[in-house]
DNA sequence: AGGGAGATTTTCT
DNA sequence: GAAAATCTCCCTA
């Protein structure tokens, strides 16, 4: 599973006048024939982009407020992405302070959080993660035993599988959600 | 520190 | 017309 692999790697965000990075921490699968998924109905206006081929930023509007980004993770036609849910921000953290303005624990500790700090919207579905707006780089090696599986946030369908997946090392940094807190 | 409710609008039924 | 892959404020302990 891709999802697995994002874990660790590097968020790089580049708007021409800053370069924001951060490494992801928390991200959620979604597939075509999960009743979770935005395309479990059939290709629309609205998840078309979750359609393409992978490699592109799927970036959708929830709550009437918000915007969530997800990496496209599929062959053309088969809806299959993954949730960034959650960075620590590396490089530009004063940028993300300023968009966000809030302590540095809830910089991008949440989907719509992170689109927020990184200035992701509308204007950013569709685009290339080969491009120079947007890329993901490896980062350190991470181990198995760090990642923690829970069922997703927010979802009502399809809460039986395990497929958000969190980076726990021993960083105290605080996360959403029901992740164990050992601290 | 933690829980509950409101905000707000796109999208599809 | 209802629900939505959420966040923030405000309240109580």
């Amino acid at each position: 599973m891709v999802a697995r692999d994002l874990l660790g790697c590097i968020l790089v965000r580049r708007d021409g006048t800053h370069v924001l990075s951060g490494r992801i921490v928390e991200v959620e699968a979604y597939t075509q024939n999960d009743p979770a998924s935005h395309s479990f109905r059939g290709r629309t206006p609205r998840n078309d982009v979750m359609f393409q081929a992978g490699g592109v930023l799927y970036v959708y509007f929830t709550y009437g407020m918000h915007f969530c980004a997800n990496v496209v993770t599929g062959p053309e036609g088969r809806g299959e992405a993954v949730l960034l849910r959650a960075v620590e921000p590396v490089e530009g953290i004063d940028v993300m302070r300023t968009r966000r303005n809030r302590l540095d624990t809830e910089l991008a500790n949440g989907p719509a959080k992170l689109c927020q700090a990184f200035d992701l919207g509308r204007a950013q579905n569709g685009l290339s993660l080969v491009g120079p707006e947007i890329q993901i780089l490896p980062g350190r090696r991470i181990l198995s035993k760090d990642i923690l599986r829970t069922p997703r946030i927010g979802v009502t369908a399809g809460q039986e599988k395990l497929w958000r997946f969190v980076l726990e090392e021993k960083t105290p940094r605080r996360h959403r959600g029901n992740a164990t807190e050992n601290e």
